[in-house]
DNA sequence: CCGCTACGGGG
DNA sequence: GGGTACGTAGCGG
C-alpha cells in the first residue's frame, strides 16, 4: 500500500472509471482510515482511487433531558473526534440524535458499547455498519458507477495502472459495463496435492502439470507449478478471477499448498499476499485488486431456486445452463488416466473444468453485476450473500437516502428467540387430482408476495397502528392490523424498486428481444425481482433489522385468500381446478377452448383485485400429469409434468429419482414420463416391461445397476453404516485405501440381512450376484410407480 | 417425536 | 476489521 506521497512534484489527474470493489485501510502516520475505490477505466485500466475524507461514526438517541450529560461522557473519550447533532426518521419519527465521529472503524463498537447502558441512552445506532459500505451509502456511490475523480497520482509499484490520492469524486450518469478481462481457473487434486491447473480467458488458454503431458507447460515439480500460477496470473492481469467452488476448495488448497512448499502468493493487484475472509462457518478467497467470483455460492443461494438441477454441480449447471456438460470422463476415469500416465485426458478434463466455468460466467457475471447495481453490495459480497443480508443491505441504503436510521441488529439472545417460534401457516395448497387431464391453464399472480406487501401496507411500523379507523382493517383470519394512513418504510421502497422494474420492463420494448441492450435491462430487471421476491422472507427472516413476523404471517394470510377466491371464481366459472399452491392455479375445462376461457377469467379476476395484485396467465398445455404429494409419510413439494402444443415438457417435483438411484431406474422414469405425456400409456408400460425382464432375466450391465456415492469424510468419522459404507469399510478391510473423496460404487446382492449387510462393491461382483428382487421392487418399479401409479396401474401390470 | 450433527459444491 | 451461512437429511435418544 503506498501511504507516502511521492517525492516528485504531485500530479494533478482526473480519471473517469468504473467501480468493481472497495475496501478501506489504516494509515499508519497519520491513523486516517482510507477508503480504497478500485475499478477501471473505459481503455480498460485498472484504477485504484484512496480518499481519506471520510470518517467513521455511529448515531446514539438520547433520552429527554439528558443529553448534555451524554455529550460531555463521550467527549471524554479518546475514542471520539467530534460529536454532531442531527435530524434523522427513528422508528416512524422524526428525532433529534448524536453523530458520534471516532477515530477508526473499529471504534463505533467499542465506544458504543462503553455507552449504551447509560441511563442517558436511549438507543444506539448503526454501529456495525462495515466501513465501505458506510461509505459507499452515504456517497450515495453504487458499485459499477461511474466515477469522475479529480486528485493526485501517486507514484507506485503496484499492478494498477494508476493509484490517484482523491481531492474530488463525482458521480456519472452512464449505466455502460466496462470490458472486464476474466480468467477462469480450475485444479486437480490427487491426495491433498495440486496435480495440474488450467486456465481460460478470452484469448487465453494454459494447463500447467508436472508430469510429461502433450498440450501442457511441465513444470519440474508442484512447487514450480504453484510459482508459474502466480506469474501467469499476474501476467494475464485480470481484472475478475472466476473459479466454481473456487472459495472452499481451489483457493484453499493452493493456499495450503503455497503455505507448505513455500511459494509466496502474490495474486493481488497491490503485490500483497493473497488472505481468505471469514464469512460465516466458510473462508471466502479476497483478492486484492481483482474480484474473485466464485459461482457456486451464487448459484447456491441466488440461482438454485429458480431453476431445476439436481445439485449444484459443474456438470448439472452446465447442462442446464449451457446445454453441454463435462466430458464423458468420469472423475474416477480422470484418476485412473492420472494414475497410468494417460495425460491427454488428465490436460482435456481439467481444461473443460475452466472452459466451462468461463462459459457460465459470461451469463452470471452480468447477473451478478445487476445484483450488484440493484441491492448496492460490491460483486465480491452480492455473489455470496444470503437472501437476508442482500435484502438488508438495500434497505440500509434506502435508509440513508432517506433519513431513516435502520432499527438496531438483533443480538445473538433474540436471534435464537426469533428461531424458536413456531412457525407460521404458509401458501395454500390444493391437493392435485391425481392423473392425466388435458386442456390445461396455468394461472399465477405477479410476484404475489411484494405485491401484497405494498398493497396492504405491511411493515414493522404499520403493524397495529394506533388509528381508530385502521383497527377494522383485520387480516383475513388474524387478529392483526395494518396501517392505512401512513406508508411503511418497506412498502414504499418495495413499490418504488416494483416500479422501476415495471418502468425497465417497458423500456425492454424499444429494443428487439436478444440485443445487447435489451439482455442489459432484463438482467437489470430479473436482479430486482430477485431483491423484491427476498424482502417477504426478510420480514420473518431471524437476523433481519427489519423484522416483522406479524407481517411476514399476514402476506402468507392475504396470500391464502386471494388464492382460494380464484380457485372459487375458476370453478364458478366453470373450469375443473386440478392443483393449487402458493401463487398459481392448474385449471382444465372440458369444453370450448382452453386459450379463450383462460384469457377472459384472467382479466375478470384482475378487474377484482385491489392494489397492484395481478394474476397472469403463465402458460396452456395440452396435457399433464399429476400425482399425489403424499406417499406413505414422505410429501413432495410439487410434483406434475406438463406438456405443450410444441411437445415441449416441464417437469417438476420428480427428483426425488437423484442419488441411492441407479442409472438404469433414472433413464427409466425419465422416458416413462415423456412416453405419458405423450398419451403413449400403452408404450410407456413397455418400457417398464422390457427393464424388469432385463433385471429378471440379468440382462444388464453392472454400470446399469450400480449406485455411487461419495465418502464425505473420513472413514472413520462415520458413526451411522449407510449402504456406502459398509462397502468402503469392506474394501478396506481388504487393504484398499478409502481416503475422503472416494467414490463408492456398489450393488446389493442375494441373501439374508439389511441393505447395508447386502451391499458389495462393483468391482468384485459378477451379475449373475445382484439381488433381482431388490432392483425389481426398490429400483425400477419403485420409480415406473411414481409416475404410473397415479394412473391405476398395480406392480402387477408392469410385468410379463 | 425431538434435538443434534453433518452435509453441500470441489477432487 | 462490530459481518461469522443456512436449510435440511438422517441419525440417535
Amino acid at each position: 500500500m503506498p501511504s507516502k506521497p511521492s517525492v516528485a512534484p504531485q500530479q494533478t489527474c482526473s480519471v473517469k472509471f468504473c467501480l468493481l470493489d472497495a475496501d478501506y485501510t489504516t494509515d499508519k502516520e497519520s491513523g486516517k482510515t482510507i477508503v480504497k475505490l478500485i475499478g477501471i477505466d473505459e481503455q480498460g485500466n485498472s484504477i485504484l482511487v484512496l480518499d481519506s475524507s471520510f470518517e467513521p461514526y455511529f448515531y446514539i438517541l438520547s433520552k429527554k433531558g439528558k443529553k448534555k450529560e451524554l455529550i460531555e461522557k463521550l467527549e471524554k473519550s479518546s475514542l471520539v473526534t467530534r460529536i454532531d447533532e442531527v435530524s434523522r426518521i427513528v422508528e416512524g419519527n422524526e428525532e433529534k440524535v448524536l453523530q458520534v465521529f471516532v477515530i477508526v472503524p473499529a471504534s463505533t463498537g467499542k465506544v458504543r458499547e462503553s455507552v449504551k447502558r447509560l441511563d442517558s441512552v436511549k438507543g444506539t445506532y448503526e454501529y456495525s455498519v462495515n466501513f465501505y459500505k458506510r461509505y459507499m451509502m452515504n456517497r450515495g456511490i453504487y458499485p459499477l458507477d461511474w466515477l469522475e475523480i479529480e486528485g493526485e497520482e501517486i507514484e507506485n509499484e503496484t499492478a494498477y495502472k494508476k493509484v490517484v490520492k482523491a481531492v474530488s469524486i463525482k458521480k456519472m450518469s452512464s449505466k455502460e459495463l466496462p470490458t472486464l478481462n476474466v480468467l477462469a481457473f480450475d485444479t486437480e487434486v490427487v491426495d491433498k496435492k495440486l496435480i495440474m491447473i488450467s486456465f481460460v480467458a478470452k484469448n487465453f488458454k494454459k494447463v500447467l502439470t508436472y508430469k510429461k503431458a502433450k498440450n501442457a507447460e511441465v513444470c519440474k515439480d508442484e512447487k514450480q507449478m504453484l510459482q508459474r500460477f502466480v506469474e501467469i496470473v499476474n501476467e494475464q492481469d485480470p481484472d475478475v478471477i472466476v473459479t466454481f467452488n473456487g472459495d472452499q476448495f481451489d483457493f484453499e488448497v493452493i493456499r495450503q499448498r503455497a503455505d507448505e512448499l513455500n511459494v509466496p502468493l502474490k495474486l493481488n493487484r497491490d503485490a500483497s499476499v493473497l488472505k481468505g475472509v471469514r464469512r460465516g462457518q466458510t473462508t471466502a478467497a479476497r483478492l486484492q485488486g481483482r474480484i474473485h467470483i466464485d459461482l457456486f455460492p451464487f448459484i447456491d443461494t441466488v440461482l438454485a431456486p429458480q431453476l431445476q438441477f439436481e445439485a449444484i454441480t459443474l456438470n448439472d449447471v452446465s447442462e442446464e445452463l449451457l446445454g453441454e456438460s463435462k466430458t464423458d470422463m468420469s472423475f474416477e476415469g480422470m484418476l485412473q488416466s492420472w494414475k497410468s500416465g494417460k495425460m491427454e485426458d488428465v490436460v482435456k478434463y481439467c481444461l473443460n473444468d475452466s472452459k466451462l466455468t468461463i462459459k457460465l460466467a459470461e451469463i452470471l457475471l452480468p447477473q451478478v453485476l445487476e445484483l450488484s447495481r440493484a441491492s448496492g453490495q460490491l460483486p465480491f459480497d452480492s455473489s455470496r450473500m444470503a437472501y437476508g443480508t442482500l435484502v438488508e443491505s438495500f434497505f440500509l441504503r434506502k435508509g440513508v437516502e432517506h433519513n431513516t436510521l435502520a432499527p438496531e441488529a438483533p443480538h445473538f439472545a433474540e436471534v435464537e428467540k426469533r428461531r424458536r417460534q413456531r412457525p407460521y401457516v404458509g401458501g395454500y395448497v390444493k391437493e392435485p387430482k391425481v392423473g392425466l387431464h388435458e386442456n390445461i391453464a396455468v394461472f399465477d399472480f405477479r410476484s404475489l408476495y411484494p405485491s401484497i406487501i405494498v398493497t396492504y401496507n405491511l411493515s414493522p411500523e404499520t403493524y397495529n397502528c394506533k388509528h381508530k379507523d385502521c383497527k377494522t382493517n383485520k387480516v383475513p383470519d388474524m387478529k392483526h392490523h395494518f396501517c392505512t394512513k401512513i406508508k411503511g418504510f418497506i412498502p414504499t421502497h418495495l413499490k418504488s424498486i416494483l416500479e422501476h422494474r415495471q418502468e425497465i420492463k417497458s423500456r425492454m420494448k424499444n429494443y428487439s428481444r436478444g440485443s445487447a441492450e435489451w439482455k442489459q435491462l432484463d438482467e437489470e430487471q430479473k436482479a430486482i425481482k430477485i431483491l423484491a421476491n427476498a424482502t417477504y422472507g426478510y420480514l420473518a427472516y431471524a437476523g433481519s433489522r427489519w423484522y416483522s413476523r406479524e407481517a411476514a404471517e399476514s402476506a402468507a394470510a392475504y396470500g391464502r385468500y386471494h388464492i382460494q377466491q380464484t380457485i372459487k371464481d375458476a370453478e364458478k366459472t366453470g373450469f375443473e381446478v386440478l392443483y393449487a399452491d402458493t401463487d398459481s392455479v392448474f385449471v382444465k375445462t372440458k369444453k370450448g377452448s382452453i386459450e379463450k376461457l383462460a384469457e377472459d377469467f384472467q382479466k375478470k379476476i384482475n378487474k377484482s383485485l385491489p392494489g397492484i395484485l395481478e394474476l397472469e396467465l403463465q402458460g396452456i398445455y395440452t396435457r399433464g400429469l399429476f400425482v399425489p404429494q403424499k406417499i406413505g409419510t414422505y410429501t413432495a413439494k410439487k410434483r406434475y409434468a406438463l406438456i405443450d402444443e410444441n411437445g415441449e415438457v416441464t417437469v417438476r417435483g420428480f427428483e426425488a429419482v437423484r442419488r441411492d438411484w441407479c442409472d438404469m431406474a433414472k433413464d427409466l422414469q425419465h422416458n416413462v414420463l415423456r412416453l405419458v405425456l405423450q398419451n403413449n400409456q400403452s408404450e410407456a408400460v413397455k418400457k417398464v416391461k422390457h427393464a424388469v425382464e432385463k433385471i429378471k432375466k440379468r440382462k444388464v450391465t453392472i454400470s446399469d445397476i450400480a449406485v455411487r456415492t461419495m465418502l464425505g469424510k473420513e472413514l472413520t468419522e462415520y458413526k451411522a453404516t449407510g449402504p456406502h459404507i459398509a462397502v468402503a469399510r469392506k474394501l478396506q478391510k481388504q487393504g484398499h485405501e478409502m481416503p475422503q473423496g472416494t467414490v463408492i460404487s456398489y450393488i446389493i446382492t442375494k441373501g439374508a440381512g439389511s441393505i447395508s449387510q447386502r451391499a458389495e462393491p462393483t468391482d468384485k461382483i459378477s451379475i449373475k450376484d445382484y439381488d433381482i428382487d431388490y432392483y425389481l421392487h426398490n429400483q425400477i418399479l419403485a420409480v415406473a410407480l411414481r409416475v404410473l401409479g397415479s394412473l391405476g396401474y398395480k406392480e402387477e401390470d408392469l410385468c410379463y
